[in-house]
DNA sequence: ATGACTCCCAGTGGGAGA
């Protein structure tokens, strides 16, 4: 069973890549994060003409998340139940017997904003609402982009962003904080390349000198942890015409 | 270097992303 976590920065655009994307890796599940659609512009027909179903939870401009899997997903949740937010973050369902959730973390702009503050806001929240629903589900996996790159190996240069957004302490206390919870960060479970990375800047050719962040991760469970044979970053798609600036997140469970 | 690029909604520019 294979799971795919893919933050597309607007699904209006990258449709046609993401169909081609799951034609070349027929994965069960795929979540998507920064769609930007709301639900009426959903686009339900080529996805499902693609053989998957969906649940999809958008907004206009910003945001947005989607849930496509060749099963239907059962007891689907948007966003965290208690937490009021405004914005469409996590998208979550039961497949196959595993408890998927994606999640489209908070950017936080800059340590001392007011964005900050509500993405520790949100990420206590989610916590808490994990920790609630590992004891109903065991099977579990979170994914998405976490927005946090949790050690100084998942930045390109860990000098330059030391404190910077997406590598404060605070974050990465969240991020450890998950891992508490009962999670397992997928990738590290294997041996990798070093300076990888799933997020590259669109300016300044980052891409191209692979200069970039691992932000986009794939969580499983302990009841999960030792079916997992393989997690990797697929970099093709950012080296497409119009590429997202985030790569795809693949994890094969056994 | 308060930049660079891309997307969106707007509307002949600006916010947000990371």
């Amino acid at each position: 069973m294979q799971f795919a976590t893919w933050n597309v920065n607007s699904l209006n655009v990258r449709l046609p890549q993401v169909l081609e994307w799951l034609s070349a890796h027929p994965v069960d599940v795929l979540v998507l994060q920064e769609t930007k659609l709301t639900d009426d512009k959903f686009p339900t027909l080529e996805i499902g003409e693609a053989g998957y179903q969906v649940q999809w939870f958008g907004q206009k401009t910003y945001n947005g998340v989607a849930l496509l899997s060749r099963q239907a997903a059962t007891d689907v949740v948007k966003n965290i139940p208690g937490f009021i937010d405004a914005q469409a973050r996590v998208i979550a369902g039961t497949i196959a017997g595993v408890r998927c959730i994606g999640a489209y973390f908070p950017n936080g702009e800059a340590p001392d904003s007011d964005k900050f503050q509500y993405k520790m806001r949100w990420m206590e929240a989610l916590r808490e609402w994990i920790r609630a629903e590992l004891a109903i589900h065991p099977k579990l996996v979170l994914m998405g982009d976490f927005n946090v790159a949790p050690e100084d190996r998942d930045v390109y240069d860990p000098v330059a962003w030391a404190g910077q957004i997406h590598c404060t302490p605070d974050e990465r206390a969240h991020f450890q904080q998950l891992l508490s919870a009962g999670l397992t960060d997928a990738f590290r479970l294997f041996e990798q390349p070093p300076k990888s990375w799933s997020w590259w800047d669109y300016r300044n050719l980052a891409f191209r000198k692979n200069q970039g962040l691992r932000i986009d991760h794939i969580l499983v469970s302990e009841a999960l942890r030792t079916s997992v044979q393989a997690c990797v970053i697929d970099k093709l798609p950012r080296k497409n015409e119009r590429p997202s600036d985030h790569a795809p997140v693949i994890l094969t469970l056994g």
